[in-house]
Order: C-alpha cells, then structure tokens, then sequence
DNA sequence: AATGGGACCTGCGCGC
DNA sequence: TGCGCGCAGGTCCCAT
C-alpha cells in the first residue's frame, strides 16, 4: 500500500533518526526479502558502513552508503521501517551505531531489498515515468492524449507516471470527478488540468497528514499516518458520497479495487 | 497498444 | 464454534 506520500513521509523521518549513523551488524530473519546479492554479500556489504545520503525515487527508498554502495528497498505493499524497533517481527534488523534497531518488517514478503553499487541501473528505476512534481501541466496534457487506456490503471503505471497507486488514483480521480473508466484521451483539457492540479494536491495533502494507514503501513516511529479519515471514496464502498450522499460504487479494473461515485465522477 | 489473468505471500473477515 | 474461501494491492510476466 505504500505510495508516495507513504514513503516520502518515512524517507523525511530516516533523515533525522539515522542519516551519519554507522550499520554496526545486518540480522536477517527471512533470507526471502533480500533478491541481491546473497545473503552474507549482502551482510558484508552493509557492516560497519555509514548511511551517506537518504533518496526516494517514487514509492522507492533509496539509503547511499560511505562504501559506495546502495541499499534499495521496495516496502510493496506491506513492507514497514521502524526505529527504534525491537526485532520482534522484522524480517532483517539493521543495529546501528546508537545500539537502536532499525526492524524492516513485512508481513508478506513481497517487499526487496537490494545491495546495489549503482541503484540507477536497476531496471524498475529505469523505466520509472516522472513524478507529479517533475513535470507541468502541459506536459502531463500531452502525455494523455496519445493513450486510449482507460485513465485509473494508467495513473497507476508505474511507467507513465509514478508514485501514484490504487488508494492516490482513486481519490484524486475523485476529486477531478472523473469517471476511473474513461479513455485517457478522451479527458477534456480542462479534465486533465483538473485531475493533474488534483493528483498533487492530494499527495501533498497525505504528506501533510503522514501518509494513508489503512493495511499495514506506519511511520517510521511505528505510529499510524491519519489521512485515512480524509479519504472521500476508497475503502467506503456503499457509505454516501461526501459531496452528494449517493452511495459509493467499488468495481475491479484491471484486476483492482476501484472506487468511485456514480454521480460525481463522469 | 491495451487488456486480462496468474504469480508472489499472509492474515483477515466473511459465509456456511 | 470452526473451517474454507475470497480478498487486499505493487509489480512482473505471459497470453491474447
């Protein structure tokens, strides 16, 4: 679940708890998690090294280290950074050189973790569309109107544009009141102006609110963000549109759950 | 190019 | 009460 705002809020608290902090030793619990190198590679490569610098490239987290090298982690949808955690249910502890425990959790184990020597030839990087925030309004016009996709799945493609999922593309859909199962290309210019000024000022707002705790993510502090009880329409299937009290529609696209009211969105 | 399905996983909530 | 099932969603991969 994670999406941008998720993982830009804990990339914003990691700068502050172990940004200049020293790895002192690597705990794997579930040798799963970590796709490269193997696991005592990986091990070697992150002890007694020193976090340089903090990056997030869409929902990717991004930790440079003082030996050259990167760690990459992908939290998918259940992955978790707590600090100071206590190793209870993390998947690989990281102790540090405060002696606090930084626990990477992730229930099902869909999350990785990468040991790169250069994270930007990752291919999942590489083929990353421009964020929100990278381009303008008249870019993001030209970029629909060559797709006949239908709009909610193409905001959700990692390619196209990134660090929006299933939660972010529903609500700002939403709130441009634009029907999830439209042709991209045939938004109206003002439609695209008004979801691409709606997209970010959603993932701003979740920013602000410390991310979207609905499943399993947290702040870095292991407490929840509260955007959740901002949401106007996911996850409230049959509860009354907040703008007009029609009930809220969920239907699968593309194999997701996706909702919308009938009424508002067209 | 667009779309649909399955795979990866675990735990929860539902219906019987 | 207990069990089996569907579902949750980020990404990849394959088929049509």
């Amino acid at each position: 679940m994670p999406e941008l705002p998720e993982v830009e809020t804990i990339k914003r608290e990691l700068e502050k708890a172990i940004l200049g902090k020293k790895i002192l030793e690597v705990c794997v619990h579930h040798p799963k998690v970590i796709r490269e190198p193997k696991v005592e590679k990986f091990k070697k490569g992150l002890t007694a090294v020193t976090i340089k610098n903090i990056l997030r490239k869409a929902k990717v987290l991004i930790l440079e280290l003082s030996n050259g090298k990167s760690l990459v982690i992908h939290l998918k949808m259940t992955g978790q950074l707590v600090y100071p955690g206590n190793g209870q249910k993390s998947r690989v502890s990281f102790r540090l050189s405060d002696k606090k425990l930084l626990d990477f959790n992730d229930q099902r184990l869909f999350a990785e973790l990468r040991l790169l020597d250069d994270w930007r030839k990752l291919k999942f990087i590489q083929g990353l569309g421009p964020e929100p925030f990278d381009i303008n309004a008249g870019q993001f016009k030209a970029m629909l109107s060559q797709k006949k996709s239908k709009i909610k799945p193409l905001l959700m493609d990692q390619t196209f544009i990134s660090g929006i999922g299933n939660l972010y593309a529903a609500e700002a859909l939403f709130r441009a009141k634009v029907h999830p199962q439209r042709p991209a290309s045939s938004l109206s210019e003002k439609e695209k102006e008004l979801l691409f000024k709606e997209i970010k000022d959603t993932l701003i707002e979740a920013i602000q609110h410390k991310g979207s705790s609905v499943d399993q993510y947290v702040q870095l502090s292991g407490s929840p963000g509260d955007y959740a009880k901002y949401h106007k329409v996911y996850d409230r299937k049959g509860k009354p549109c907040l703008v007009c009290k029609t009930p809220v529609q969920r239907i699968a696209l593309g194999g997701r759950g996706t909702y919308f009211c009938p009424k508002c969105q067209k």
